[in-house]
DNA sequence: TGACTTTCGTTTATCGATAATTTATTCTTG
DNA sequence: CAAGAATAAATTATCGATAAACGAAAGTCA
Protein backbone atom coordinates (compact mmCIF):
# COMPACT_ATOMS: atom_id res chain seq x y z
CA UNK A 1 0.00 0.00 0.00
CA UNK A 2 1.43 3.59 -0.98
CA UNK A 3 0.81 6.62 0.73
CA UNK A 4 1.82 8.39 -2.58
CA UNK A 5 -1.39 9.43 -4.50
CA UNK A 6 0.61 10.63 -7.47
CA UNK A 7 2.58 9.04 -10.00
CA UNK A 8 6.35 8.69 -9.01
CA UNK A 9 6.90 10.99 -12.41
CA UNK A 10 5.13 13.80 -10.87
CA UNK A 11 6.52 13.42 -7.76
CA UNK A 12 10.31 13.57 -8.82
CA UNK A 13 9.70 15.94 -11.07
CA UNK A 14 8.46 18.33 -8.51
CA UNK A 15 10.93 17.70 -6.48
CA UNK A 16 13.68 18.44 -8.95
CA UNK A 17 11.69 21.80 -10.19
CA UNK A 18 11.68 22.99 -6.62
CA UNK A 19 15.64 22.38 -6.45
CA UNK A 20 16.14 24.00 -9.62
CA UNK A 21 13.96 26.95 -8.88
CA UNK A 22 15.51 27.42 -5.27
CA UNK A 23 19.29 27.11 -6.44
CA UNK A 24 19.99 23.89 -5.12
CA UNK A 25 20.89 22.82 -8.83
CA UNK A 26 22.62 25.54 -10.02
CA UNK A 27 22.44 26.38 -14.16
CA UNK A 28 24.94 23.82 -16.20
CA UNK A 29 25.06 21.50 -13.51
CA UNK A 30 24.55 17.50 -14.70
CA UNK A 31 21.15 15.73 -14.30
CA UNK A 32 22.59 12.24 -14.36
CA UNK A 33 19.21 9.57 -14.27
CA UNK A 34 20.69 6.59 -12.66
CA UNK A 35 22.25 8.90 -9.65
CA UNK A 36 19.06 10.68 -9.09
CA UNK A 37 17.02 7.23 -9.31
CA UNK A 38 19.63 5.79 -6.62
CA UNK A 39 18.39 8.89 -4.71
CA UNK A 40 14.76 8.93 -4.29
CA UNK A 41 14.92 4.86 -4.50
CA UNK A 42 13.41 4.17 -8.01
CA UNK A 43 14.52 2.68 -11.47
CA UNK A 44 15.61 5.00 -13.84
CA UNK A 45 12.81 5.26 -15.83
CA UNK A 46 10.85 7.50 -14.13
CA UNK A 47 13.49 9.73 -14.08
CA UNK A 48 14.43 9.72 -17.22
CA UNK A 49 10.10 11.00 -18.28
CA UNK A 50 10.67 13.67 -15.72
CA UNK A 51 13.48 14.97 -17.17
CA UNK A 52 12.14 15.33 -20.81
CA UNK A 53 8.98 16.97 -18.95
CA UNK A 54 11.44 19.75 -17.22
CA UNK A 55 13.26 19.98 -20.81
CA UNK A 56 9.92 20.83 -22.33
CA UNK A 57 8.69 23.27 -19.72
CA UNK A 58 12.47 25.08 -20.36
CA UNK A 59 13.62 24.22 -16.90
CA UNK A 60 16.40 21.71 -18.53
CA UNK A 61 18.30 21.05 -21.73
CA UNK A 62 19.60 17.85 -22.93
CA UNK A 63 21.50 16.30 -26.12
CA UNK A 64 21.24 12.87 -26.74
CA UNK A 65 23.62 10.40 -25.03
CA UNK A 66 24.87 13.16 -23.18
CA UNK A 67 22.53 13.93 -20.42
CA UNK A 68 20.58 16.63 -19.09
CA UNK A 69 21.68 19.83 -17.81
CA UNK A 70 19.88 22.98 -15.79
CA UNK A 71 19.24 25.07 -18.17
CA UNK A 72 20.70 28.73 -18.20
CA UNK A 73 18.40 31.78 -19.05
CA UNK A 74 20.56 34.36 -20.51
CA UNK A 75 20.10 38.00 -20.08
CA UNK A 76 19.15 38.10 -23.58
CA UNK A 77 16.48 35.36 -23.08
CA UNK A 78 15.40 37.31 -20.04
CA UNK A 79 14.94 40.89 -21.74
CA UNK A 80 13.63 39.39 -24.95
CA UNK A 81 10.30 37.78 -22.59
CA UNK A 82 9.38 41.59 -21.98
CA UNK A 83 8.15 42.60 -24.91
CA UNK A 84 5.91 39.04 -25.35
CA UNK A 85 3.94 39.82 -21.78
CA UNK A 86 3.62 43.50 -22.53
CA UNK A 87 1.45 42.42 -25.66
CA UNK A 88 -0.74 40.02 -24.00
CA UNK A 89 -0.98 40.86 -20.39
CA UNK A 90 -2.37 44.14 -22.75
CA UNK A 91 -4.53 41.64 -24.14
CA UNK A 92 -5.41 40.53 -20.77
CA UNK A 93 -6.17 43.42 -18.90
CA UNK A 94 -8.66 44.63 -21.91
CA UNK A 95 -10.86 41.33 -20.90
CA UNK A 96 -10.22 41.34 -18.19
CA UNK A 97 -12.02 44.51 -17.19
CA UNK A 98 -15.03 42.90 -18.61
CA UNK A 99 -15.20 39.81 -16.27
CA UNK A 100 -14.09 41.89 -13.30
CA UNK A 101 -16.86 43.77 -13.73
CA UNK A 102 -15.21 46.36 -11.08
CA UNK A 103 -14.32 43.78 -8.49
CA UNK A 104 -10.56 44.49 -7.72
CA UNK A 105 -10.80 43.18 -3.96
CA UNK A 106 -8.40 40.08 -4.84
CA UNK A 107 -5.94 43.13 -6.50
CA UNK A 108 -6.16 45.15 -3.89
CA UNK A 109 -5.28 42.58 -1.54
CA UNK A 110 -2.23 41.68 -3.61
CA UNK A 111 -1.19 45.41 -3.40
CA UNK A 112 -1.68 45.86 0.02
CA UNK A 113 0.33 42.49 0.43
CA UNK A 114 3.21 44.01 -1.38
CA UNK A 115 3.42 47.28 0.76
CA UNK A 116 3.12 44.79 3.50
CA UNK A 117 6.70 42.55 1.93
CA UNK A 118 8.05 45.36 1.82
CA UNK A 119 7.80 46.53 4.99
CA UNK A 120 9.55 43.28 6.17
CA UNK A 121 11.78 43.78 3.49
CA UNK A 122 11.13 40.07 2.02
CA UNK A 123 11.72 40.39 -0.86
CA UNK A 124 10.78 36.87 -2.56
CA UNK A 125 7.34 37.62 -0.77
CA UNK A 126 7.32 40.47 -2.91
CA UNK A 127 8.00 39.47 -6.10
CA UNK A 128 5.45 36.64 -5.45
CA UNK A 129 2.74 38.92 -4.90
CA UNK A 130 4.15 41.14 -8.08
CA UNK A 131 3.70 38.17 -9.79
CA UNK A 132 0.04 37.28 -8.15
CA UNK A 133 -1.27 40.81 -9.34
CA UNK A 134 -0.27 40.03 -12.66
CA UNK A 135 -2.09 36.07 -12.86
CA UNK A 136 -4.84 37.49 -11.22
CA UNK A 137 -4.98 39.72 -14.57
CA UNK A 138 -4.57 36.96 -16.31
CA UNK A 139 -6.88 34.78 -15.31
CA UNK A 140 -9.59 36.81 -15.18
CA UNK A 141 -9.36 37.28 -19.09
CA UNK A 142 -11.20 34.34 -19.56
CA UNK A 143 -8.55 33.35 -22.85
CA UNK A 144 -7.23 29.99 -22.10
CA UNK A 145 -4.66 29.74 -24.61
CA UNK A 146 -3.27 32.94 -23.63
CA UNK A 147 -3.22 31.69 -19.65
CA UNK A 148 -1.41 29.10 -21.22
CA UNK A 149 1.13 30.79 -22.92
CA UNK A 150 1.73 33.38 -20.11
CA UNK A 151 2.65 30.64 -18.03
CA UNK A 152 4.64 28.93 -20.46
CA UNK A 153 6.94 32.24 -19.96
CA UNK A 154 7.37 31.51 -16.64
CA UNK A 155 7.49 34.50 -15.03
CA UNK A 156 7.64 33.60 -11.37
CA UNK A 157 11.14 31.66 -12.26
CA UNK A 158 12.19 35.03 -14.44
CA UNK A 159 11.20 37.84 -12.61
CA UNK A 160 12.95 36.86 -9.14
CA UNK A 161 16.24 37.04 -10.83
CA UNK A 162 14.97 40.53 -12.84
CA UNK A 163 14.11 42.01 -9.19
CA UNK A 164 17.63 41.29 -7.40
CA UNK A 165 19.64 42.93 -10.23
CA UNK A 166 17.01 46.48 -10.57
CA UNK A 167 16.98 49.10 -7.91
CA UNK A 168 13.73 50.32 -7.20
CA UNK A 169 12.12 51.52 -4.21
CA UNK A 170 10.08 48.38 -2.65
CA UNK A 171 7.04 50.72 -2.01
CA UNK A 172 7.17 52.77 -4.79
CA UNK A 173 6.93 49.03 -6.88
CA UNK A 174 3.92 48.51 -5.09
CA UNK A 175 2.48 51.64 -6.00
CA UNK A 176 3.29 51.32 -9.62
CA UNK A 177 0.52 48.77 -10.24
CA UNK A 178 -1.97 51.10 -7.96
CA UNK A 179 -3.14 52.77 -11.69
CA UNK A 180 -3.72 49.49 -13.52
CA UNK A 181 -5.87 48.68 -10.86
CA UNK A 182 -8.09 51.73 -10.68
CA UNK A 183 -8.37 51.36 -14.27
CA UNK A 184 -10.20 47.67 -13.70
CA UNK A 185 -12.05 49.14 -11.38
CA UNK A 186 -13.18 51.48 -13.65
CA UNK A 187 -13.93 49.14 -16.21
CA UNK A 188 -11.84 50.66 -18.84
CA UNK A 189 -10.48 47.88 -20.43
CA UNK A 190 -8.54 50.15 -23.05
CA UNK A 191 -6.69 52.17 -20.53
CA UNK A 192 -6.11 49.28 -17.89
CA UNK A 193 -4.33 47.45 -21.08
CA UNK A 194 -2.19 50.50 -22.17
CA UNK A 195 -1.07 51.22 -18.33
CA UNK A 196 -0.09 47.26 -18.07
CA UNK A 197 1.59 47.34 -20.93
CA UNK A 198 3.66 50.38 -19.94
CA UNK A 199 4.44 49.09 -17.00
CA UNK A 200 5.80 45.77 -18.16
CA UNK A 201 7.95 47.58 -20.67
CA UNK A 202 9.11 49.72 -18.23
CA UNK A 203 10.72 46.67 -16.48
CA UNK A 204 12.52 45.25 -19.79
CA UNK A 205 14.09 48.19 -20.05
CA UNK A 206 15.42 47.78 -16.72
CA UNK A 207 16.58 44.59 -17.35
CA UNK A 208 18.09 46.00 -20.18
CA UNK A 209 19.59 48.94 -18.88
CA UNK A 210 21.16 46.16 -16.05
CA UNK A 211 22.82 44.07 -18.76
CA UNK A 212 25.73 45.98 -18.92
CA UNK A 213 26.11 45.54 -14.74
CA UNK B 1 24.43 -1.45 -38.72
CA UNK B 2 21.27 1.07 -38.25
CA UNK B 3 20.11 3.47 -41.12
CA UNK B 4 18.68 5.43 -39.00
CA UNK B 5 20.58 8.78 -37.44
CA UNK B 6 18.09 9.88 -35.13
CA UNK B 7 15.99 8.35 -31.83
CA UNK B 8 13.65 5.89 -32.16
CA UNK B 9 11.95 8.41 -30.10
CA UNK B 10 11.99 11.25 -31.95
CA UNK B 11 11.31 9.04 -34.85
CA UNK B 12 8.05 7.82 -33.44
CA UNK B 13 7.18 10.87 -32.21
CA UNK B 14 6.92 12.48 -35.82
CA UNK B 15 5.30 9.91 -37.25
CA UNK B 16 2.50 10.13 -34.96
CA UNK B 17 2.30 14.04 -35.22
CA UNK B 18 2.08 13.59 -39.10
CA UNK B 19 -0.49 11.13 -38.45
CA UNK B 20 -2.28 13.77 -36.24
CA UNK B 21 -2.10 16.43 -38.60
CA UNK B 22 -3.54 14.38 -41.64
CA UNK B 23 -5.73 13.12 -39.61
CA UNK B 24 -5.04 9.99 -40.12
CA UNK B 25 -5.93 9.49 -36.05
CA UNK B 26 -8.77 11.43 -35.19
CA UNK B 27 -9.12 13.10 -32.31
CA UNK B 28 -10.61 11.43 -29.72
CA UNK B 29 -8.79 8.46 -30.61
CA UNK B 30 -6.96 6.82 -27.84
CA UNK B 31 -3.13 5.73 -28.94
CA UNK B 32 -2.19 2.95 -27.30
CA UNK B 33 1.15 2.37 -26.18
CA UNK B 34 1.89 -1.49 -26.41
CA UNK B 35 -0.34 -1.57 -29.73
CA UNK B 36 2.14 1.59 -30.84
CA UNK B 37 4.71 -0.62 -29.99
CA UNK B 38 4.04 -3.54 -31.54
CA UNK B 39 3.24 -1.45 -35.03
CA UNK B 40 7.02 -0.40 -34.61
CA UNK B 41 8.78 -2.94 -33.73
CA UNK B 42 9.88 -1.48 -30.24
CA UNK B 43 9.52 -1.50 -27.01
CA UNK B 44 7.11 0.32 -24.72
CA UNK B 45 9.02 2.89 -23.61
CA UNK B 46 10.21 5.27 -26.54
CA UNK B 47 6.21 5.27 -27.60
CA UNK B 48 5.54 6.39 -24.05
CA UNK B 49 8.01 8.99 -24.48
CA UNK B 50 6.75 10.19 -27.80
CA UNK B 51 3.03 10.85 -26.58
CA UNK B 52 4.43 12.22 -23.70
CA UNK B 53 6.35 14.77 -26.00
CA UNK B 54 3.54 15.29 -27.84
CA UNK B 55 1.37 15.82 -24.54
CA UNK B 56 3.67 18.75 -23.86
CA UNK B 57 3.32 19.86 -27.07
CA UNK B 58 -0.60 19.55 -27.18
CA UNK B 59 -1.64 17.26 -29.40
CA UNK B 60 -2.48 14.68 -27.07
CA UNK B 61 -4.17 14.80 -23.85
CA UNK B 62 -3.74 11.63 -21.10
CA UNK B 63 -4.74 10.79 -18.49
CA UNK B 64 -3.26 8.66 -15.64
CA UNK B 65 -3.42 4.66 -15.90
CA UNK B 66 -5.97 5.49 -18.53
CA UNK B 67 -3.90 6.76 -21.75
CA UNK B 68 -3.76 9.11 -23.96
CA UNK B 69 -5.62 10.51 -26.71
CA UNK B 70 -5.71 12.86 -29.82
CA UNK B 71 -6.97 16.27 -28.26
CA UNK B 72 -9.86 17.92 -29.14
CA UNK B 73 -9.49 21.36 -30.41
CA UNK B 74 -12.72 23.11 -29.86
CA UNK B 75 -14.12 26.01 -31.51
CA UNK B 76 -13.52 28.07 -28.35
CA UNK B 77 -9.66 27.28 -27.99
CA UNK B 78 -9.41 28.37 -31.93
CA UNK B 79 -11.03 31.24 -31.18
CA UNK B 80 -9.34 32.16 -28.66
CA UNK B 81 -5.39 32.15 -30.40
CA UNK B 82 -6.51 34.75 -32.59
CA UNK B 83 -6.36 37.66 -30.05
CA UNK B 84 -2.94 36.36 -28.48
CA UNK B 85 -1.73 35.98 -32.43
CA UNK B 86 -2.78 39.27 -33.08
CA UNK B 87 -0.33 40.45 -29.97
CA UNK B 88 2.40 39.02 -30.57
CA UNK B 89 2.73 39.22 -34.38
CA UNK B 90 2.33 43.03 -34.05
CA UNK B 91 5.33 42.93 -31.74
CA UNK B 92 6.86 40.68 -34.07
CA UNK B 93 6.23 43.00 -37.12
CA UNK B 94 7.81 46.09 -35.19
CA UNK B 95 10.84 44.88 -34.67
CA UNK B 96 10.87 43.14 -38.03
CA UNK B 97 10.85 46.60 -39.81
CA UNK B 98 14.31 47.46 -38.48
CA UNK B 99 15.75 44.10 -39.15
CA UNK B 100 14.39 42.94 -42.66
CA UNK B 101 15.70 46.33 -43.77
CA UNK B 102 13.73 46.88 -46.54
CA UNK B 103 14.18 43.30 -48.05
CA UNK B 104 10.77 41.51 -48.43
CA UNK B 105 11.89 39.11 -51.29
CA UNK B 106 10.54 36.09 -49.64
CA UNK B 107 7.41 38.03 -48.48
CA UNK B 108 6.96 38.48 -51.76
CA UNK B 109 7.72 34.84 -52.88
CA UNK B 110 5.46 33.65 -50.55
CA UNK B 111 2.46 36.21 -51.48
CA UNK B 112 3.17 35.07 -55.14
CA UNK B 113 3.14 31.18 -53.96
CA UNK B 114 -0.26 31.97 -52.78
CA UNK B 115 -1.91 33.29 -56.12
CA UNK B 116 -0.50 30.46 -57.50
CA UNK B 117 -2.10 28.20 -55.10
CA UNK B 118 -5.36 29.75 -55.74
CA UNK B 119 -5.26 29.14 -59.21
CA UNK B 120 -4.50 25.78 -58.63
CA UNK B 121 -7.07 25.41 -56.16
CA UNK B 122 -4.93 23.80 -53.95
CA UNK B 123 -5.97 25.20 -50.91
CA UNK B 124 -3.63 22.97 -48.41
CA UNK B 125 -0.87 24.86 -50.80
CA UNK B 126 -2.33 27.99 -50.13
CA UNK B 127 -2.88 27.98 -46.25
CA UNK B 128 1.06 26.56 -46.09
CA UNK B 129 1.98 30.02 -47.81
CA UNK B 130 -0.27 31.78 -45.79
CA UNK B 131 1.58 30.38 -42.71
CA UNK B 132 4.87 31.13 -44.03
CA UNK B 133 4.08 34.85 -44.34
CA UNK B 134 3.25 35.18 -41.10
CA UNK B 135 6.26 33.16 -39.97
CA UNK B 136 8.94 34.56 -41.93
CA UNK B 137 7.79 37.79 -40.00
CA UNK B 138 7.75 35.69 -36.27
CA UNK B 139 11.50 34.50 -37.45
CA UNK B 140 12.64 38.04 -38.88
CA UNK B 141 11.65 39.89 -35.50
CA UNK B 142 14.78 38.20 -33.79
CA UNK B 143 13.06 37.67 -30.31
CA UNK B 144 13.62 33.75 -29.90
CA UNK B 145 11.30 34.03 -27.05
CA UNK B 146 8.08 34.84 -29.20
CA UNK B 147 9.10 32.76 -31.81
CA UNK B 148 8.51 29.80 -29.56
CA UNK B 149 5.18 31.31 -28.07
CA UNK B 150 4.36 31.30 -31.52
CA UNK B 151 5.52 27.84 -32.73
CA UNK B 152 3.84 26.75 -29.40
CA UNK B 153 0.44 28.04 -30.78
CA UNK B 154 0.36 25.68 -33.41
CA UNK B 155 -1.15 27.81 -36.13
CA UNK B 156 -0.06 25.38 -38.96
CA UNK B 157 -2.22 22.73 -37.17
CA UNK B 158 -5.49 25.56 -36.80
CA UNK B 159 -5.12 27.71 -39.51
CA UNK B 160 -5.99 24.40 -41.69
CA UNK B 161 -9.44 24.40 -39.75
CA UNK B 162 -10.23 27.86 -39.93
CA UNK B 163 -9.77 28.21 -43.71
CA UNK B 164 -11.83 25.55 -44.65
CA UNK B 165 -14.95 26.55 -42.58
CA UNK B 166 -14.42 30.51 -43.73
CA UNK B 167 -15.21 31.60 -47.12
CA UNK B 168 -13.10 33.77 -48.75
CA UNK B 169 -12.01 33.99 -52.21
CA UNK B 170 -8.48 32.68 -52.09
CA UNK B 171 -6.91 35.76 -54.20
CA UNK B 172 -8.63 37.79 -52.45
CA UNK B 173 -6.90 36.33 -49.21
CA UNK B 174 -3.38 36.72 -50.62
CA UNK B 175 -4.23 40.05 -51.14
CA UNK B 176 -5.30 41.21 -48.33
CA UNK B 177 -1.33 39.92 -46.93
CA UNK B 178 -0.02 43.22 -49.44
CA UNK B 179 -0.39 46.27 -47.34
CA UNK B 180 1.36 44.66 -44.49
CA UNK B 181 4.25 43.94 -47.02
CA UNK B 182 4.37 47.24 -48.31
CA UNK B 183 4.61 48.46 -44.53
CA UNK B 184 7.53 46.26 -43.99
CA UNK B 185 9.30 47.49 -47.68
CA UNK B 186 8.72 51.05 -46.50
CA UNK B 187 10.38 50.09 -43.09
CA UNK B 188 7.24 51.58 -40.89
CA UNK B 189 7.16 48.88 -38.38
CA UNK B 190 4.71 50.88 -36.51
CA UNK B 191 2.55 50.64 -39.16
CA UNK B 192 3.04 46.97 -40.40
CA UNK B 193 2.40 45.81 -36.90
CA UNK B 194 -0.64 47.71 -36.35
CA UNK B 195 -2.24 46.20 -39.91
CA UNK B 196 -0.60 42.51 -39.20
CA UNK B 197 -3.11 42.88 -36.01
CA UNK B 198 -5.52 44.27 -37.99
CA UNK B 199 -5.43 41.09 -40.12
CA UNK B 200 -5.20 38.54 -37.64
CA UNK B 201 -8.02 40.07 -35.47
CA UNK B 202 -10.14 40.10 -38.82
CA UNK B 203 -9.63 36.02 -39.14
CA UNK B 204 -10.36 35.15 -35.37
CA UNK B 205 -13.57 37.24 -36.41
CA UNK B 206 -14.46 35.06 -38.98
CA UNK B 207 -13.72 32.27 -36.92
CA UNK B 208 -16.61 33.44 -34.33
CA UNK B 209 -19.19 33.96 -36.77
CA UNK B 210 -18.17 30.43 -38.27
CA UNK B 211 -18.97 29.27 -34.72
CA UNK B 212 -22.73 29.12 -35.33
CA UNK B 213 -22.14 27.18 -38.43
C1' DT C 1 56.31 15.05 -31.07
C1' DG C 2 51.79 14.80 -32.85
C1' DA C 3 47.92 12.97 -35.25
C1' DC C 4 45.34 8.87 -35.38
C1' DT C 5 43.38 4.67 -33.38
C1' DT C 6 41.96 1.76 -29.66
C1' DT C 7 40.28 0.81 -25.24
C1' DC C 8 37.71 1.83 -21.21
C1' DG C 9 34.49 3.91 -18.06
C1' DT C 10 30.34 6.56 -17.82
C1' DT C 11 25.79 7.53 -19.06
C1' DT C 12 21.88 7.39 -22.01
C1' DA C 13 18.55 4.67 -24.85
C1' DT C 14 16.00 0.69 -25.30
C1' DC C 15 14.29 -3.72 -24.00
C1' DG C 16 11.33 -7.44 -21.89
C1' DA C 17 8.89 -8.47 -17.84
C1' DT C 18 6.19 -7.38 -13.70
C1' DA C 19 3.19 -4.56 -10.64
C1' DA C 20 -0.51 -1.38 -10.25
C1' DT C 21 -4.74 0.66 -11.74
C1' DT C 22 -8.92 1.22 -14.24
C1' DT C 23 -13.01 -0.42 -16.68
C1' DA C 24 -16.07 -3.86 -17.91
C1' DT C 25 -18.17 -8.18 -16.72
C1' DT C 26 -19.91 -11.66 -14.01
C1' DC C 27 -21.69 -13.25 -9.92
C1' DT C 28 -24.11 -12.84 -5.79
C1' DT C 29 -27.99 -11.43 -2.71
C1' DG C 30 -31.98 -9.18 -1.24
C1' DC D 1 -34.69 -7.47 -11.30
C1' DA D 2 -31.47 -4.09 -9.33
C1' DA D 3 -27.42 -2.88 -6.39
C1' DG D 4 -23.21 -4.10 -4.97
C1' DA D 5 -19.09 -7.20 -4.53
C1' DA D 6 -15.89 -9.97 -6.73
C1' DT D 7 -13.45 -11.16 -10.80
C1' DA D 8 -11.40 -10.69 -15.36
C1' DA D 9 -9.39 -8.13 -19.13
C1' DA D 10 -6.94 -4.36 -20.80
C1' DT D 11 -3.57 -0.94 -20.30
C1' DT D 12 -0.43 2.04 -17.94
C1' DA D 13 3.46 2.65 -14.69
C1' DT D 14 7.55 0.95 -13.04
C1' DC D 15 11.34 -2.14 -12.70
C1' DG D 16 15.98 -4.38 -13.53
C1' DA D 17 19.03 -5.49 -17.15
C1' DT D 18 21.25 -4.93 -21.61
C1' DA D 19 22.79 -2.41 -25.74
C1' DA D 20 24.48 1.70 -27.85
C1' DA D 21 26.85 6.03 -27.87
C1' DC D 22 29.94 9.27 -26.11
C1' DG D 23 34.36 11.37 -24.06
C1' DA D 24 38.60 10.74 -22.17
C1' DA D 25 42.79 8.27 -21.61
C1' DA D 26 46.15 5.18 -23.23
C1' DG D 27 48.52 3.31 -26.96
C1' DT D 28 50.53 3.29 -31.85
C1' DC D 29 53.04 4.71 -35.74
C1' DA D 30 55.12 8.14 -38.84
Amino acid sequence: MTLTRKSLRQQIKEILLTRILQGEYQPGDRLIELQIAQEFGTSQAPVRESLRELEALGFVESIPYRGARVRAVSQQELAEVYPVRAAIEEVAARAAAARLAGDVSALEAEIAAMHRAADDGDLYAQVCHDVAFHRLIVEACGNRVLQEVWRSLRIEARTLISVVKTEIEPHQLADMHRPILEALRAGDGELAGRLLRQHVEFFGELVLKGEHA
